[in-house]
DNA sequence: TTGACAGTTGAACAAGTGTTCAATTATAAT
DNA sequence: ATTATAATTGAACACTTGTTCAACTGTCAA
């Protein structure tokens, strides 16, 4: 025990315990997925669309004016939200109108809140 | 209807959903909390030091060897994990061990993937 | 008390990110 | 055609963030 690492800057304290997380180890590729979807949801500009969207479909105006930010600001926004399979939308004349992809973003939601609520109690 | 608002650079297209999500609303400190958690877990080394301890109590030697980073780079990410009330640790002579704080951030992983995987299966 | 090892810390750097600004596209109305 | 409005886009900027490096603390054993 306590072999020399080659990948590090310390020796391997409990090799047993290693070894068996190493083999249940996701591949980097999950890895990324996982965090990449959180990277997302972690800004709270587009935790307050995401919230918006959820009660009512919103044109870019409607957001724009409910979290004052510009048009601009919310559109880039609106980008990472559509590239990451969060919001979808659809377009009536001038006006492009957003909302939800899917439901799990409130499931994930939940959650968080959950483990908010918890910190704050203690 | 179309009134200029006071904080955008553009007018209000649907005043009467607007105010109906305005007025439910969450305080910017309950976004920010939301924010800042998904913040946290927006990094994949953080996902797989959570991943790792969520299948096995480990030392700040053995998480190093497990995803080839230097003790310091560990410690620094436990600081955060810590911080945030996602781990907590229990010192056992020279070692400290870290173990998760508590179930939610399964819950969280779990609904994650399942928005990843809903999206590759289209 | 000296040395070795587990772990932490702070400064510094490179890489990534959110907003702004100006310019542009798309649609509808005059 | 021209004008106005909804929305998008790309470059630029300031700001944030993850890792590295070196120095440091805490604990144990000789």
């Amino acid at each position: 025990m306590n072999k020399k690492s080659v990948c590090c800057d310390c020796g391997v304290l409990h090799g047993d315990a290693v070894e068996k997380v190493r083999k249940i180890m996701p591949q980097d590729e999950a890895i990324s997925d996982i965090s990449d979807l959180f990277r997302v949801l972690g800004d709270s500009t587009r935790i307050k669309i995401l919230w918006a969207l959820d009660k009512s479909e919103l044109c870019v105006c409607d957001i724009a004016s409910l979290i004052c930010m510009t048009k601009s600001a919310v559109s880039h926004q609106l980008r990472v939200l559509k590239d990451n399979n969060l919001v979808k939308n659809r377009r009536e004349g001038k006006v492009i109108y957003y909302s939800l992809a899917d439901s799990h973003v409130q499931d994930i939601f939940e959650k968080a809140v959950e483990h908010i609520n918890e910190r704050t109690q203690s």
